[in-house]
DNA sequence: ACCAATGTAAAACGATTGCTTTACTTTACA
DNA sequence: TGTAAAGTAAAGCAATCGTTTTACATTGGT
């Protein structure tokens, strides 16, 4: 593993479990086991390191969710939960925590919900034969409220969304 | 309206637009019209500030939801991001900002949200004239998944979230 | 008229911020 | 073997952090 890829991935740890302001370059550095040289070198900033944080977990998450039904989308977000815990969404937080005033970081965020909302429509699309845009905005929601919910509710929280989702499809088919 | 007010009114605005750490004790005395000695004479700390904003929006936020139906749950929930905005929920923002290290706000966020799966359920009760613990978590998961996708999908991520309840209910009626 | 409460502005606290520099060491390859 | 790239530790930058203090002004009630 070389150096940047250590040095985002211990940042994506630290950032979303103690936030993104609230991480020092101190504990960044600390943390990757490299000097605050190496890190400015290989990051740029520390916005820039979050950027590349969030475009990296865009990438994994992403991934995840390369299926073809809408019970698999949210099958996908019950292993997440389970790997990687329940912290909230790391794109809005990081967002919000920045108040959408660091460019880079918003263009990251933008661009992820942008692909993150098209891979649901394909998905939805896929599942039931046809386009269903609106369909695929309740996915959206119960996706984004699974999410959410589970900080405080717990896996569960996942489960009952996947119920109702198994729901919305069968009436939409039917 | 006395200093106190003012001052979490204030701080209410500028830790929901920028952020709780972003925001600084200068910002926040500058924007309340007070010197510091003032703002922690009345505050106590900034935690604390943070702490008595929560319970202060829960206050405002719970006598909306003081209603008899889930679609009204709903309708609650529109003209609160008509008036309010959507930048996500304050609570669990300011919990993962601190990463759940400050007791003063992790317990104002765990009271909150306590009280709002409570309120919930007993909506969800009173609506379908039964209690139904499971349609209750789904229609948490909608109203949390409506807050969240409003930040990027709009007005009309809440409307999506209302229609889906209007059909779990008459679902769970039939 | 007085006193206690409550406010102010402004300086300073030590700690920490993101970031840069200096000087030195290790590594890899021709 | 020699050299260039890439790493390190550690000190230091000005700025800002949350917080406290000092010294003084303004109130309202007895």
């Amino acid at each position: 593993m070389d150096r940047i890829s250590k040095l985002t991935a211990t940042a994506e740890q630290l950032f979303d479990r103690h936030g993104y302001m609230a991480t020092g370059i101190d504990r960044l550095t600390e943390a990757a086991g490299m000097s605050s040289r190496t890190l400015y070198k290989h990051a740029g900033s520390k916005a820039a390191l979050m950027a590349r944080v969030l475009t990296e977990r865009d990438r994994r998450f992403m991934a995840r969710l390369d299926v073809q039904t809408v019970d698999a989308l949210f099958a996908a977000l019950e292993d997440w939960v389970r790997v990687e815990g329940c912290r909230g969404c790391l794109f809005l937080r990081s967002r919000a925590e920045t108040g959408g005033d660091t460019p880079e970081i918003a263009d990251a965020v933008a661009a992820h919900k942008d692909a993150f909302h098209r891979r649901i429509a394909e998905v939805v699309a896929k599942d039931l034969g046809q386009d269903d845009p609106a369909l695929a905005e309740q996915m959206l929601i119960l996706f984004e409220g699974a999410t959410h919910a589970a900080v405080y509710r717990g896996q569960q929280a996942v489960a009952a969304a996947r119920a109702v989702a198994a729901i919305l499809l069968e009436s939409a088919r039917g």
